[in-house]
DNA sequence: TAAAAAATTTAGACTAGTCTAAATTTTATT
DNA sequence: AATAAAATTTAGACTAGTCTAAATTTTTTA
């Protein structure tokens, strides 16, 4: 049988939180990022290892099982795929498309998110840098640094995001920093680690610690 | 608070089997219509009433209110732009797409649906002929006749289809049928009731009735 | 290593949407 | 108008997903 959309989110998010080492993932952290309490996290578990999606024994945490993982790996294809649309073809901001992405990855249909996929042109990554999955399930994880860990006089491509509230993306919009972006790391503040970078040769820019966090670079 | 695909789904329902006219629908039809039994719809009945969509009166049918009205033509607007957006944008047959609209027709998001009806150049029909309702929630009947109607030696447009099911549009194209196809009535079968039809000035067609029942077309 | 704290599961309950079977109301027929 | 038939509603129950409160297990800390 069919996935509900409630299941759907919970592979999602164990994907999530389980990381590319696909360790254990706990209750609570699940109730967390499902906005439930863990009491109701439990109950889903049953269900879910009932259809072999997870490996769950009581009080030990959850992974995905291969099914699961493929189940998991459908879902952030279609999510990302329709963020490209989104922002591609009907011209929505990069801060804008994630939640109705939410909505639109539960669209059954293979062969909609197939023709959708052809239509975008097979793109290879989302608007938040985030790498597609093909149609097989192939899920490339691409290993950026983050800004933090860049040394000063360094020049890196800014590839992509880890916090994709609208808030930061906005904060990034304002600042000038897009996906692309080539940033120089000018000066380093010991003291809260906030820095100066100089962006594509241009204008130079002042960046807190919270924003260099959040940053994926490319080092070369 | 939001409507549930459910209660979308029954909103939809109720505008499609009211008709023109607005008239009373029983909870027979409702419950034929949704596949579901009609203790079902009673219940979900006292629902949509408690919510302002529907007038209801036990034992007398249901109307739309002015709000449900409102919500139903929203949806059937997305469902309609949607369809566009499947045969236009990524190649889905006009056969292919109903069920895909039918889960697209729920996703939320006011703006996303502006920016589809943009994107797609503001259509004003959709695949199957069906009128898409405008923004403002301004839904414009045209009226056409049915292929039946339609008098021998007379030339009529083709301009929608009664049926939606992907044999009998299937058996359109095969047929050579579209939208847009110049009829000319040729030949009429008192017995029963099956036509000859010359399409587009072209081959010479043979209908039976249940296709003319169901081919919608201008008569000038 | 025993007690305390934290995490997790169980028990019992609630809502939305559905069902079957029984009761009621309306409509059609004698 | 009385009765039979059809339509509709009510009663009681079930599933998915959620909740709070209580019980249990694991982990931490003294
Ligand atoms: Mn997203
Ligand atoms: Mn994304
Ligand atoms: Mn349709
Ligand atoms: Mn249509």
């Amino acid at each position: 049988m069919q996935n509900s959309f409630t299941e759907e989110n919970y592979l999602k998010i164990i994907h999530a939180l389980s990381g590319r080492d696909g360790g254990e993932v706990s209750t609570n952290a699940l109730a967390e990022s499902t906005a439930t309490r863990a009491a109701s996290v439990t109950d889903m578990l049953r269900k879910l290892a009932e259809k072999g999606l997870i490996n769950y024994k009581k009080y030990q945490g959850v992974t995905l099982t291969e099914l699961g993982e493929k189940v998991a790996i459908k879902v952030i294809r279609k999510h990302r795929l329709w963020e490209v649309f989104l922002v591609e073809k009907l011209g929505f901001g990069w801060d804008e498309v994630h939640d109705i992405a939410e909505e639109l990855e539960h669209i059954p249909s293979e062969i909609l998110v197939e023709k959708l996929d052809a239509f975008l042109g097979h793109p290879r990554f989302d608007p938040h840098g985030d790498p597609i999955p093909d149609a097989k399930g192939n899920l490339m994880e691409p290993d950026y640094g983050v800004l933090t860990d860049v040394q000063l006089g360094e020049k890196v491509r800014m590839m992509g995001v880890l916090d994709h509230a609208p808030s930061f993306l906005q904060h990034l919009d304002r600042s000038g920093l897009t996906l692309g972006s080539l940033i120089e790391v000018k000066e380093i503040n010991e003291y809260d680690r906030s820095a100066s970078v100089q962006i594509d040769g241009g204008p130079t820019l002042f960046i807190s610690l919270e924003v260099s966090k959040n940053v994926l670079v490319q080092r070369r």
